[in-house]
Parts: C-alpha cells; sequence; structure tokens
DNA sequence: GCGACAG
DNA sequence: ATCTTGTCGC
C-alpha cells in the first residue's frame, strides 16, 4: 500500500519535536467516512541489549474478527525511546511492513496515544497522518492529562482532559480490570474510536488486533533467539 | 529544582 | 519495552 514520505527518519530530537508540532496540525477528527471491513493492528518487540525488533501487523475482518493475514519483519531500530517520541522508534519498521500489504485497511488499530500526547502527535497519529487512513491509539498505561476512574463494568468509560479539552477516553475494556486509554489517531472521532475498540475486546483488555500483533511479534522474536542460540 | 513520563 | 514464578482473586 501507499505511504507519503513526510519526513526523513534519521534525524535529532529537536528536528522530531518540530515535526510533531508541524504535522499535529493535519490530523483529522471526523466520524469514519467508509463502513469498515478489514481491521489492522501493529505491535513492535524488541530484544534486551540489542537493536535488533520484531514489528508485525496482523489483519482480521470486522465485526467477525477472523483472522485474515500477518506478516512480521525483523529490523534495525536507531532512534532511542524517548517520552513523547515514540512514534520515530516503531514507525519506520512498521512502515516496512504495511508498504508490502496490498489488502485494502479500513481501520488500524496502534498500541500507544494518538492526541491524547504533549504535542498532540503520538504514534498512531504519525502512522495515521503517513498512511492516510483512519487509526485509532490504545494506550495501556498512563501519559498525560486528568480523569475520573471509569465504572467497573466493561463498556464504561471517562474522558481524558489535557488542557482543558477532551483529548481522549479512559476505556473500561473488562469488567473489574484496569481500563486503557483510547484516543483519536487520525481520520476518527472519539466516539467512533471508543465504539470500535469495545467491538473489538473480545474477552480481554487489549482489542484483539493489537492483541494479536503483540502475540506474533514476540513468538517470532523468541524463534529468532533461539535459532542463533542452537547454531547460526 | 522536583515529579511525571506511551513502548 | 524487557527482566521473571508463583500466586491471590474472580
Amino acid at each position: 500500500m501507499k505511504s507519503l514520505k513526510l519526513h526523513r527518519w534519521n534525524i535529532s530530537v529537536k528536528e522530531a519535536l518540530d515535526i510533531q508540532n508541524k504535522l499535529s496540525k493535519c490530523v483529522i477528527q471526523q466520524k469514519l467516512d467508509k463502513p469498515v471491513k478489514v481491521l489492522a493492528g501493529c505491535d513492535v518487540a524488541f530484544e534486551k541489549n540489542s537493536y535488533l525488533a520484531c514489528a508485525g501487523i496482523v489483519l482480521m475482518s470486522f465485526p467477525e474478527l477472523d483472522l485474515i493475514d500477518e506478516k512480521v519483519i525483523f529490523s534495525t531500530i536507531k532512534f532511542p525511546y524517548i517520552q513523547g517520541f515514540l512514534s520515530f522508534r516503531e514507525t519506520p519498521a512498521l512502515l516496512e511492513i504495511f508498504k508490502t500489504i496490498k489488502a485494502k485497511i479500513d481501520l488500524i488499530f496502534v498500541d500507544g496515544y494518538g492526541i491524547a500526547h504533549p504535542r498532540k502527535f503520538g504514534i498512531a497519529s504519525h502512522l495515521g497522518l503517513i498512511l492516510d487512513l483512519p487509526t485509532i491509539g490504545c494506550g495501556k498505561t498512563y501519559l498525560i492529562g486528568e480523569y475520573d476512574e471509569p465504572k467497573v463494568d466493561a463498556g464504561d468509560y471517562s474522558w481524558l482532559f489535557y488542557k482543558d479539552e477532551i483529548v481522549g477516553a479512559v476505556v473500561r475494556t473488562k469488567t473489574k480490570v484496569k481500563p486503557i486509554f483510547v484516543s483519536v489517531g487520525h481520520k476518527i472521532c472519539l466516539n467512533d474510536a471508543i465504539e470500535f475498540t469495545l467491538k473489538c475486546c473480545k474477552g480481554y483488555r487489549i482489542p484483539e488486533p493489537i492483541r494479536m500483533a503483540h502475540i506474533i511479534v514476540n513468538r517470532n522474536l523468541k524463534e529468532k533467539k533461539l535459532k542463533s542460540v542452537a547454531g547460526k
């Protein structure tokens, strides 16, 4: 699939900051304009003291959530992990895979935040803008903002505020289990993001597309380690 | 200066 | 993210 080359990746943190401030203005919040048939979930796993990483993408049908396809790729990560700059570390590897996928994707689930970000440009927004596709950011731990603890039942949620603005929602995807942080990535509105997130949770805290992607990248990275120990 | 801080 | 086993609770 096509992807826009909005900037280089071999850059400094300052340049990355400028890019975020500039591109955040291009993010679009809107109701999904097309029916969703194909979902994608992506994730990246890293080897401990190394630059080796395994990026993976899973495609699923909606609303059935049947697995359509899965793909992983090993890559060398150069950008360090710095709070607020996660996308510059993980996006290049993910793009390598998206570029090889020919199927038409309607919506992408990203592990991390969208516009609920210090500069309104988390990895979900960044990836969505580059691929020009709707994306939802699903964070597992707190990053920014203020919120009230949502009620205990699956489906309950509360708004996430940042600078007097609603930037996301704290969603209880499973009864009596810690909620996740949902925010708009690109080309979707918060209500749709919450709705799709809930419809994609099948008994687990994490939406299936992301949960599956997480499983395959970890499995592949583990297998790669075993092979390197066994011989070559 | 101190605390907070996606994966 | 990654390092790691068993264990308490629904």
